[in-house]
DNA sequence: ATAAAAGTTTAGATTAATCTAAAAAAAGAA
DNA sequence: TTCTTTTTTTAGATTAATCTAAACTTTTAT
């Protein structure tokens, strides 16, 4: 079993390899972990030795099968707290990350898999991530940023890509979730900022930064 | 704030003293958390420091006010889980002691009044244990043990003193949980074992040792 | 191609929580 | 009361996770 330390390094590495794609550098896991690099080669070291991943000196590490499947339970876990936290419980969507930061190391399948049927088996979290099923296995859906998006168009909102309370305070202002529908009425040329129009025919103007950050999918 | 460790020693310290009542000798902490004696006088040199409890060498140690007001707080946490796990997700009741071991230090204020408002507030947990409100209040009840209930009178099963997995399971198979509404129908004299009726009119027989456990209050 | 810069590792310390073994104090028994 | 037993404390180590400073590798720039 991986202690507490041992379980946020694994996830790092897995978030910063793009699910575990590519290797990741002694510092950027350090940067990502508020720590120091020394640290992280002491870590990554222990953790190359319970076979969680593969280090080669100097030139960073990547997370094996062992090392994927727990990160992937981790995400698992704090992403079905966070559905919790968001539906259950009535938490802002900007409230809920430290708290799952924390809940996600609770040691406990059977708490895992009922809280998961108690959420009517989700396939994503309030921010439109997918969340690993059981055994690992991760939904992919066909998505694109919504600076992509086609002038009017009809797309659904499928993530965000941002989690910075300021940045979710902002959409959640304007009722951009995942799941909300939206149409694209009109896309100004010199500096790439669109018009888009909600369900409820309320209109709003987002920056070409912001639409970037948007994640949508087809209207079915 | 405490650390993990150091909210596990208070809260030892707080059962183990009756709810702050009298003093705990090191001994008896290094057994109640499977440790040494040795370990366990670090500690409440440790805790002493931070003002948490008064110990005075080879005499033990009695929590302090602050050292009160944090261990309800834990247990006001380990008791609104509890009856999250049973009420909410379904946990038999002799499955959720370990998992609200691990839930009871998670750090946030918003978490825990709002699992309170999701449970309704609730008073008790699902073994009849008062639930500390936010000030750290305990809500007394009268309450005594069924061996010295009378024959023929009503009664409401109000707490068990045994969070065995076994002996939860034996209650849980004749439906005895607090809440319940029995009627004592026969105390042999003998051996002292009682025979009591259900509100599904289904009658048990249990023995001194087993009445003894389970605590009563008035029918109203 | 080589020197400077950036990134990484090693060496040596530190802190929290734990342990064993030995010393000291308190409690119980003769 | 004095000796034995039990309990508690102290001393000295250990492990996990962290740090700083120095050494070493790789990359970048001139």
């Amino acid at each position: 079993m991986l202690s507490f330390t041992e379980e946020n390094y694994i996830k790092a590495i897995y978030h910063l390899s793009d699910a575990g794609q590519l290797a990741v550098s002694t510092n950027d896991i350090a940067l990502h972990l508020q720590t120091k690099a020394a640290t992280v080669t002491d870590m990554i070291k222990k953790l190359a030795n319970k076979d969680l991943l593969a280090y080669e000196k100097y030139y960073g590490v990547s997370l094996s099968k062992k090392g994927k499947n727990n990160a992937l339970s981790i995400v698992r876990k704090h992403r079905l707290w966070e559905t919790f936290l968001v539906e259950k419980l009535g938490f802002q969507w900007d409230e809920v990350h430290e708290v799952a930061e924390q809940l996600e190391h609770i040691q406990s399948n059977l708490l895992i898999e009922k809280l998961d049927a108690f959420l009517g088996h989700p396939e994503t979290d309030p921010h439109g991530h997918p969340i690993p099923d059981k055994n690992g296995k991760v939904k992919q859906i066909k998505q694109f940023s919504l600076s992509q998006g086609k002038n009017g168009h009809k797309y659904i909102v499928s993530e965000v890509k941002d989690g910075s309370a300021t940045f979710l305070q902002y959409l959640a202002k304007h009722d951009l979730y995942p799941g909300v529908t939206i149409q694209i009425k009109e896309i100004l040329p010199f500096d790439g900022s669109m018009v888009v129009q909600l369900q409820n025919k309320q209109k709003v103007t987002l920056s070409k930064a912001t639409s970037e950050k948007i994640l949508i999918k087809s209207n079915e």
